[in-house]
DNA sequence: GCCAACGTTGGC
DNA sequence: GCCAACGTTGGC
């Protein structure tokens, strides 16, 4: 199984609206980067994912479950854009910052702190459990 | 609110 | 196919 991170503007789409949706899930659509929807294609049914805050929090508030396969995303007439769906699994016992992952040196190679504006993003095993320490999950 | 970093677009 | 111009994102 693989590990992934979504990035989300709260204003725009947030962990308790995820949340809301329950175990239907709901698109990840909206994305318009090559990189990020490459990765989606990539995602397999059962992958668990990150669920981050930008902007105002900058955090990591839970944990989402992928639903379904890359798909055509609803929000487009345009076929090059696909999204999966996500569900929300748990909320983390504590968000990890953005400013806890930049002050552990074990994470410094963490796609959220060398390229922060990719949306979808991979995490490796060691990252996800790591982060699920500070997290108090561990 | 600013600005750096990055991705995309379009003219050549 | 290159690259300048532009738009967007997101941390600060």
């Amino acid at each position: 199984m693989r590990h992934w991170l979504f990035k989300s503007e709260p204003s725009t789409w947030s962990w308790d609206q995820q949340t809301a949706k329950g175990s239907d899930g709901e698109e990840w659509d909206g994305v318009r980067n090559y990189q990020a929807r490459n990765f989606m294609r990539e995602m397999e049914v059962g992958d668990l994912g990150f669920f981050y805050h930008s902007q105002k929090d900058k955090e990591i508030v839970g944990i989402v479950e992928i639903c379904t396969g890359a798909h055509p995303d609803s929000t487009t007439d345009d076929d090059r854009w696909e999204c999966v769906d996500i569900k929300a699994v748990r909320p983390l016992t504590r968000p990890v910052t953005l400013e806890d992952i930049k002050a552990d040196p074990r994470l410094a190679d963490m796609v959220l702190v060398k390229n922060s504006r990719l949306s979808v993003q991979p995490v490796t095993p060691e990252q996800w459990v790591l982060i699920l320490q500070l997290a108090g999950d561990a």
